[in-house]
DNA sequence: AGGTGATTAGTCACACTTGACTATATACGT
DNA sequence: ACGTATATAGTCAAGTGTGACTAATCACCT
């Protein structure tokens, strides 16, 4: 949740927004970096505000309903920069989600599990293929591309893994 | 929660035990796997056997007070494989946890940056260093050693993409 | 026989997250 | 002028996950 709150300080830190804006950017433009959803970012706004580190104004435009514009305040400025420090030195410590199956797979036919892991690398190829190819750039988000290429980094490394993997399995008994 | 499903049919899959001994050996042995909490483990129960993927039976010894012991269901076999399947030819899909703060690193100056991913890259190479050294060995479950490979492999593409990283901020204007 | 700490066994209130929903405004074709 | 699709702006009920708590038993010392 820290690392949600960030994301938000510090898409308001660059500009005034609304809601909609900020879910707008994240689902645009950091789609690999956060999966957060429209309506955590709302409550997050809700809370961030009652807390004092962004501050809401109501903006009547014409006649439209009325707007919420979120704003950091010195208090939201200095949390966020607490909140980068930490997120610089803090490590990754990585549980791959599909690993839970590999533990059980000597319950399958060793054949079995080897066309399912091959089915794995195939779309994981994929996937890797589609982050190289589309250079990113958000504009003044410089740091983004890095992120970019951690994923391909850890991509490159699940393919390796798997491939040892399948090797090893054929190579038993 | 799915993978948590899988978890606990596949524990109890090879042998009814209650919920205090599946927790127990999620915290011993599988803590580099799954980080599901007792709580959680224990509503999982709760749940599993309410849709009658595995079935209770009220255990009196002695004076205590009675626990819950739980097997598998053949319902909950047939789901437990149907689980494996899913998992095995699942692609992990990474949203590292601390890219978030990679984004935001031009809000603070490069040096102090590089003193943070400094620290950050050490803090890994201790932990990969520690998964190294412990040759580990869950009896039965084979497959945990994979899992183990797996994250080193994924530490060690961490700490290469921090090195990069670093180099490159270095080398900046 | 009494105290202390670990082990066993489990519950509960609370926080976080999100799918699905509401509702207005604007664009655009016909 | 009218439908209808899309963008804008947000809410809410329901599900998931867990820290903190309760409580009995056991091991061991003194």
């Amino acid at each position: 949740m820290d690392e949600r709150t960030l994301l938000i300080l510090g898409l308001l830190k660059s500009q005034s927004q609304h809601g909609y804006q900020i879910n707008d950017f994240i689902e645009r433009n950091l789609g690999r970096v956060s999966d957060m959803k429209k309506a955590t970012a709302y409550s997050l706004l809700k809370k961030l505000n009652e807390s004092g580190l962004i501050e809401a104004t109501t903006e009547q435009g014409g006649n439209r309903p009325a707007k919420q514009v979120y704003s950091i305040t010195p208090a939201g400025e200095e949390k966020f920069y607490k909140l980068l420090r930490m997120s610089l030195v803090q490590v990754n410590d990585y549980l791959p989600h599909g690993d839970i199956g590999i533990c059980f797979m000597d319950q399958l036919p060793k054949d079995e599990v080897i066309g399912y892991l091959n089915e794995r690398l195939a779309k994981t190829e994929e996937l890797l293929a589609s982050y190289e190819d589309v250079p990113p750039h958000v504009e003044h988000l410089h740091g983004v591309n890095l992120t970019i290429r951690h994923r391909i980094a850890l991509f490159r490394c699940d393919i390796e893994w798997m491939k040892q993997t399948i090797e090893e399995l054929r190579a038993r008994s």
